[in-house]
DNA sequence: AAGGATTAAATCGTGTGCGATTTAAATGTA
DNA sequence: TACATTTAAATCGCACACGATTTAATCCTT
């Protein structure tokens, strides 16, 4: 048996390179996180802030595919270091809604700067432009298909 | 002031959508998973050794991108399990091979099946299979830029 | 052969992820 | 209006990830 099961081959998968990739994507911003004092998911939730403004734990959690579970040890952990508040709806007390505080918007500043360095330390020849971008689009697309399959 | 900094919106990121789905594809298996009594990386780990047979604590490392601080107490679970063996090499006292069990190997044909059915699954006509190649063509070399640029 | 440098695992502490459950508020319906 | 149902956060426990350090063995150089 020269060969056995190659589907189960790792080069076969795609939920693997997905999760190597993952973590070493994270990997690549967290130097530049760390001189915002934060962790790449409390940057996405910051993210979503500075696009959406004001959102309850739901609505970010809806954004980002997280969960209270998740969101609430984090937020807390934003909170603490004074970039955001938490603040339960008046209207609907079961919801609570987050705000950026001034040093949260502030933040917004040194993270616009993020973005472009990550791309400059990715000059590398052999994935085009053009790839990139195929390659993103098929990966919300996919993003799309498992969140529909995972909700079923 | 319309819409500032495009840049940090979450669906010009290319990190995001890979963390998102890396963790939607592990909910995916996750069902499947249960059924074998493992988790989604102790089922990697299960694949190098399916694959390459016995292999150092460093070796899966390589493979997999993960460090003996994430893999040696997920060793300890999977051999708590009597999947796999952790024996000190006689040669070299600082190395650990791991090496399957019989019921380590006899998983494996349990296993076989998943592959299929995650694929019958997606069976979601938004996403050709040629498109899904591709993606998976760019996504491991995207892997390995992202390992290069780690590792610098 | 001696002693510093390197290497492989292990350990430690912090921060996620997430299934499952709990708590409390709001909603729907008889 | 009562009361079951649904919903939003929070809580709990477990299993990763990973930076930093420690421990022990091997290697390298003189």
């Amino acid at each position: 048996m020269a060969n056995p099961a190659p589907e189960l081959y790792l080069e076969n998968q795609l939920c693997f390179p997905l999760y190597a990739a993952s973590r070493l994507t994270t990997k690549i911003y967290t130097p530049f996180l760390e001189e915002l004092g934060i962790t790449y998911p409390q940057y996405l939730v910051l993210l979503t802030l500075w696009q959406f403004q004001e959102q309850s734990v739901k609505s970010i959690g809806k954004r980002l595919f997280l969960e209270s579970n998740t969101l609430t040890p984090l937020l807390k952990r934003l909170e603490q270091k004074n970039l955001i508040q938490r603040i339960r709806s008046k209207t609907d007390e079961r919801t609570v809604m987050i705000t950026l505080t001034q040093a949260g918007m502030e933040l917004k500043e040194k993270a616009v700067e993020i973005p472009k360095k990550i791309v400059e330390s990715f000059h590398d020849k052999i994935i085009s432009e053009d790839e990139i971008l195929s390659f993103q689009k098929t990966l919300f697309k996919l993003l799309n298909v498992l969140d529909k399959k995972v909700s079923e």
